[in-house]
DNA sequence: GCAATCACG
DNA sequence: ACGTACGTGATTGCT
C-alpha cells in the first residue's frame, strides 16, 4: 500500500550494491563452484526494494571499465584502490542478467561512473515536471550529496540485510551537515578509499566544525583570515588540493544521456526467466520470497490467516502478516502448560527475560520469566516425551539448569543440522534463516536495549519470532538431511541422519554438563607465576632494547624487523618474507640464533610474554565465585567435526615448555577428588590405517609397535633396532605430513631437510605403504568428483574449490580433502566416546567430565573411585568404535592437570 | 578489522 | 612459476 499518490523512481547503483554484497557476504558458490555472493546480495536487495517501495519506475546503472574524467583531472584518483578480484568482476555480468530478466533498463556511460549517471538522471527535467520521488538504492554513502526534498538514498549498512533510508534530516543526523555540503566535506577530509587527498591533517571532526561555521569550502577560504593557528596553516598549504578534492568528490549531474522516463516504467516481465536464473544460481530462498509475495496484498494474507483455529484460542495473538505471537499472562500459565502437554514436539528458545515456544508454523507463545513460571513450566521442560527443538539447545539446557530445571527430550538442534549441511561455513542463525527460509532476521537488535516496557515488548516479539523461525528451520533442515541420507543409504554408507541423531544431538547434553561443571583453578599459583614472569619479562625487555641500542616496542613485528635487519644488519638470506616484509616468526629467528645475542632474548621474551598475557593475566578474570572456570565448547565451528573451545579456550593450555607445564599445575581437582585423563594413542594414524587398509601399517598397530620407529625402519629399509632418534623424528614429521595432506615443502620445513630429500622420503614412504598412497589418491579423486570430502560416519565437508582454476587454491582444497576424513573420523569417534562415558556415569556426581582436548578427555572423580573409573573408561573408549586396527587409550591419574 | 604470531591437538 | 603442510582461538600492533 502506498502512503500517497506520488510516483516513485528507483535508481539502482549497481556497482556499489555489488561491492557491498561481495564484501559483506560470505563467499558462497553454486554447485559448479561459481562465486555468486554478490549476485545474491544484489538480487536479494532488488526483491526487497521492489517489495518495500513498489516503484512506478526503475532503472539500473553500472560503471564501465576504463578511465573516467576524474582520472584525467587527477592521475592518482583511486590509485590506491586494489583492482577488484576477478571473481567480483565475473559477478557483474551475472547481475546484469538478473537485471535484464526483471525487464529493468540499464544506463551506463563511458568515461563516467555509475554515481554520475545516477546524479544526472536524478536531476533530469522529466522528473521534476512529474513531481517524482526518487530513491537511490546503493551500497555506499557516496550518493548522499544528491539527497534533496524529493531525492532519498536507501543505503545498505551493517551487512546487506539492513538498510537506511536517508532524507535530508537523516543526513543531518549522520553528519551534522546538509547533503550538498558533503562535497565540501570531501574536499576537506578527502576520501581514502578513492585516494582523494583532501586537506592533510583535517579529519571528520575538523571538517564538520569548519563547515558548520562557514557553510562551504569557498566560504572557508573567503574567511581564512578569521581562522587561527595550525588549522589555518593546514588549510592554506593544501588549498588547491582542497578544491580539486571537492571537484573529484562531486557527483556530476550533467552527463549527456538519452534518458527516457517512459522506458523506465515498471513493467510486466517474464517471471519464468527470473525463476530460471535464480534456479541456475541456486537462490532457492529468493525464488520462494519472490514468488510467494508475488501478487498478494498484505490484507489478503491477513484475512487468510484468521483461521478458525486462532479464534478458538483462548489467547490473543499479536503481530502482523503470517506470524503471530501471544504473551502468556501469569494466571494463564497452567492453561498454557496443558496446551503444550498435548504436543509431541515444540520449539523452545530462552532469553534472559523469558522463553518462547512454537509448535505450529507462524504461531508462537512467550512466557515471561518469574520464579513461578519456570516452576510451573517444569513439567513440560522436564518431560522427555515432549520433544524439544531449538537452535543451540546447549544454551537452553544451561539456562534451565541455572533455574533448577533439567531440560529433557533434546531432540532436534537446528544449529547442528545446519552445521552438518554447511560445515566449514560460519554457522549463524541469521544466515540459516536467510538461506533456508529466505527471510531476514536480526537477533542482536533487541540485545542491549534497556528494560522499559516498550523494549520488553520488543524483546518478547524478537524471541517469539526467533522460535517460529526455528520451528520452520527444523522442517527444511530435516528434509535436507534425509535427502542426503537416502543417497548415502543407496551407496551403503553411513547416513548423515544417524550422525545427527546418534552423535551430535546426544552430545549436546554432555557438553552442557561439562560447561556447567567447569574446572577449578588455583588463582594463587597463577598470581605467583605471573608476578615472577612479569619481572623476568621486564628485564628481558630492557636487555633487548639495550642490545638494540634504542627503546622500541618489542611486540611490534614491524619495529623488531627494523631493529634486526636494518639496524643490527643481521643477514636475511634464509629469512622468509611475509606480506609486509621479513618475518620475525620463531621459526625464522631460530635460523639466526647464533648471529646475535639479542635473538635468544627475544625468543625467551616472546615465550614468556605470550604465556603471561594469554593465560596468567587473563584467566583470573574468568574465575567464577566457586573458583572454577567455565569455557564454551563450540559444536558447530570446526569444518572437520572437531569441537572448539572459547572464552577462554581450554584446549590450548600450554604443555610444551617448562613454564607451560607449571601453568597446568594450577588446574586442580576439588578436595576429595582427583583427575582422571584418558587419551587416544595415535588416533589419527590409526584412523588412517583403518581407512587405507594398508597392510604394513595395520600390522604394525596390531603388533603394538611404535609407529614412528616402524615408519623410519621401513622408509630407510633398515632394522627396527637401527633406527636413530633423528630418523624417528623425521618419520614422525612424515606421518604428520600424511595426515595433513602432505606437501614436500611443508614436510621439508618441519623435518628440517632439503626439499629434494623430502621428496625422496615421500617417494619411499609411498612405495613402502602403497595402501596409504592409494587412499590419498582415491580420497582426492572422490572429493573432486563429488565436491565434498566425507568421513566414514557420513559427515561431509563441501570443498567447491577443489575444481578451482588456480591450482594453488585447488591444491589447498585437496589437502583439506585428505585431512578431513582422518581428523573427522577421529573427532566422530571421540564424540561417541564422550557420549558413552557420560551415559555410564550420568545422574551421579561421583564422576564429572570436565574437559575434552580433541584426543583426550579429563574427568574429575571422587578419589576412591579413580582406579575403577580409569579402567572402565579405557574399556568404554577402546570399544566404542571398531576399526581395522585396535584403538588404544592411555589413562592417567593426578591431583592437577600438570601431573597428568 | 586485519596481519602476524603463537598456544594447543 | 607459485607458495604450501590440517584444525582451532587469543593476543598485540596498527590502520
Amino acid at each position: 500500500m502506498k502512503k500517497n499518490s506520488k510516483k516513485r523512481l528507483i535508481l539502482l547503483d549497481g556497482n556499489a550494491i555489488i561491492h557491498r554484497s561481495y564484501h559483506a557476504l560470505p563467499p558462497f558458490t553454486t554447485k559448479k563452484g561459481e562465486l555468486v555472493n554478490a549476485v545474491y546480495g544484489f538480487s536479494s536487495t532488488l526483491i526487497s526494494v521492489l517489495d518495500k517501495f513498489k516503484p512506478d519506475y526503475i532503472v539500473a546503472t553500472f560503471d564501465l571499465e576504463g578511465p573516467t574524467l576524474r582520472h584525467e583531472q587527477f592521475k592518482d584518483y583511486k590509485a590506491t584502490r586494489v583492482k577488484a578480484p576477478d571473481d567480483l568482476y565475473a559477478q557483474i555480468e551475472r547481475v546484469k542478467e538478473v537485471v535484464r530478466a526483471f525487464g529493468i533498463p540499464i544506463y551506463e556511460k563511458q568515461g563516467f561512473e555509475a554515481d554520475d549517471v545516477i546524479g544526472s538522471i536524478s536531476r533530469n527535467s522529466q522528473l521534476a515536471t512529474r513531481n517524482l520521488e526518487v530513491i537511490i538504492v546503493t551500497g555506499d554513502l557516496d550518493t548522499l550529496q544528491l539527497v534533496d526534498d524529493r531525492t532519498k538514498v536507501y543505503a545498505m549498512s551493517r551487512g546487506i540485510s539492513k538498510a537506511v533510508l536517508y532524507d535530508e534530516k537523516k543526513v543531518g543526523e549522520r553528519y551534522e551537515l546538509k547533503p550538498e555540503q558533503l562535497r565540501d566535506f570531501k574536499g576537506l577530509r578527502g576520501d581514502a578509499s578513492d585516494n582523494i587527498p583532501g586537506v592533510k591533517g583535517i579529519g571528520e571532526k575538523g571538517a564538520i566544525n569548519l563547515l558548520k561555521d562557514y557553510g562551504s569550502l569557498e566560504e572557508i577560504y573567503k574567511n581564512i583570515g578569521k581562522i587561527k593557528g595550525a588549522l589555518k596553516e593546514k588549510l592554506e598549504k593544501d588549498k588547491a588540493q582542497a578544491f580539486l578534492s571537492k571537484d573529484l568528490g562531486t557527483i556530476k549531474t550533467d552527463v549527456p544521456l538519452e534518458f527516457d522516463l517512459k522506458k523506465s516504467k515498471t513493467r510486466e516481465f517474464d517471471k519464468n526467466e527470473v525463476r530460471r536464473i535464480f534456479q541456475e544460481l541456486g537462490f532457492y530462498s529468493l525464488i520462494k520470497r519472490f514468488f510467494e509475495d508475488d501478487g498478494q496484498e498484505e490484507e489478503v494474507r491477513l484475512a487468510e490467516s484468521a483461521h478458525p483455529d486462532d479464534r478458538r484460542d483462548k489467547f490473543q495473538f499479536n503481530g502482523v502478516k503470517d506470524f503471530k505471537y501471544r504473551m502468556i499472562a501469569e494466571e494463564d500459565i497452567d492453561d498454557f502448560v496443558r496446551e503444550v502437554e498435548k504436543q509431541k514436539e515444540t520449539a523452545v528458545s530462552a532469553g534472559e527475560n523469558g522463553m518462547a515456544f512454537s509448535w505450529k508454523t507462524g504461531r508462537s507463545s512467550f512466557v515471561k520469566i518469574c520464579k513461578d513460571s519456570l516452576e510451573r513450566l517444569g513439567v513440560v521442560l522436564e518431560n522427555e516425551k515432549i520433544k524439544k527443538v531449538g537452535w543451540n539447545l546447549k544454551n537452553e539446557y544451561k539456562f534451565f539448569n541455572r533455574h533448577g530445571k533439567n531440560l529433557r527430550g533434546i531432540y532436534f538442534d537446528t544449529m547442528l543440522a545446519y552445521y552438518l549441511l554447511n560445515s566449514g561455513e560460519k554457522i549463524e542463525i541469521e544466515r540459516a534463516i536467510a538461506e533456508e527460509l529466505g527471510e531476514e532476521f536480526k537477533e542482536s537488535d533487541s540485545g542491549q536495549i534497556t528494560l522499559d516496557s516498550f523494549s520488553q515488548e520488543k524483546i518478547s516479539e524478537k524471541l517469539s519470532q526467533k522460535v517460529d523461525y526455528i520451528w520452520k528451520l527444523r522442517e527444511v533442515l530435516e528434509r535436507k538431511i534425509r535427502e542426503i541420507s537416502i543417497s548415502q543409504e543407496k551407496e551403503r554408507k553411513a547416513r548423515l541422519i544417524d550422525l545427527f541423531y546418534k552423535v551430535e544431538v546426544p552430545l549436546v547434553e554432555v557438553l552442557a554438563e561439562m560447561e556447567i561443571n567447569g574446572v577449578r583453578i588455583n588463582k594463587i599459583i597463577f598470581d605467583g607465576i605471573s608476578e615472577k614472569i612479569g619481572q623476568r619479562v621486564g628485564k628481558l625487555e630492557d636487555e633487548i632494547q639495550e642490545s638494540a641500542g634504542k627503546k622500541f616496542n618489542v611486540n611490534s613485528t614491524q619495529q623488531l624487523r627494523e631493529i634486526l635487519f636494518d639496524n643490527l644488519k643481521i643477514p636475511t638470506r634464509d629469512i622468509k618474507k611475509t606480506k609486509t616484509g621479513y618475518s620475525t616468526a620463531a621459526s625464522e629467528l631460530e635460523k639466526i640464533r647464533n648471529e646475535h645475542k639479542i635473538i635468544g632474548k627475544i625468543e625467551e621474551y616472546r615465550e614468556l610474554f605470550k604465556l603471561k598475557t594469554t593465560y596468567l593475566d587473563t584467566f583470573p578474570g574468568f574465575i567464577e565465585e566457586d573458583g572454577r572456570i567455565r569455557t564454551t565448547f563450540n559444536q558447530a565451528v570446526a569444518a572437520t567435526g572437531r569441537l572448539s573451545s572459547e572464552h577462554p579456550n581450554l584446549q590450548n593450555i600450554p604443555i610444551r615448555t617448562d613454564l607451560g607445564k607449571m601453568i597446568r599445575t594450577a588446574f586442580e581437582a576439588e578436595e576429595g577428588r582427583i583427575f582422571v585423563s584418558a587419551d587416544y594413542s595415535q588416533i589419527d594414524l590409526r584412523v588412517m590405517a583403518h581407512m587405507s587398509g594398508d597392510k604394513k601399517l595395520t600390522e604394525a598397530f596390531w603388533a603394538g609397535e611404535d609407529i614412528h620407529t616402524k615408519t623410519a625402519a621401513e622408509i630407510n629399509k633398515i632394522a627396527h633396532s637401527k633406527v636413530t632418534q633423528k630418523m624417528r623424528r623425521q618419520a614422525k614429521a612424515l606421518n604428520f605430513g600424511i595426515i595433513y595432506g602432505m606437501s614436500s615443502f611443508g614436510f621439508s620445513q618441519s623435518a628440517d631437510i632439503s626439499r629434494e630429500e623430502a621428496k625422496k622420503f615421500i617417494d619411499n614412504y609411498m612405495k613402502e605403504f602403497p595402501g596409504v598412497a592409494k587412499f590419498i589418491r582415491k580420497t582426492k579423486e572422490d572429493a573432486r568428483a563429488k565436491g565434498y570430502a566425507e568421513t566414514e560416519l557420513g559427515r561431509r565437508r563441501y570443498l567447491p574449490e577443489i575444481n578451482h582454476p588456480n591450482f594453488q587454491v585447488q591444491a589447498a582444497a585437496e589437502r583439506m580433502a585428505t585431512n578431513m576424513p582422518i581428523q573427522g573420523l577421529a573427532a566422530d569417534i571421540m564424540k561417541l566416546a564422550m557420549i558413552a562415558v557420560y551415559l555410564r556415569y550420568k545422574g551421579s556426581d561421583d564422576v564429572r567430565m570436565i574437559l575434552q582436548v580433541h584426543d583426550e578427555i579429563i574427568l574429575e572423580v571422587k578419589k576412591e573411585m579413580a582406579e575403577k573409573v580409569s579402567g572402565e573408561i579405557k574399556e568404554i573408549m577402546e570399544k566404542v568404535y571398531k576399526l581395522k586396527v585396535p584403538l588404544v587409550v592411555d589413562t592417567k591419574i593426578g591431583l592437577n592437570w600438570g601431573e597428568l
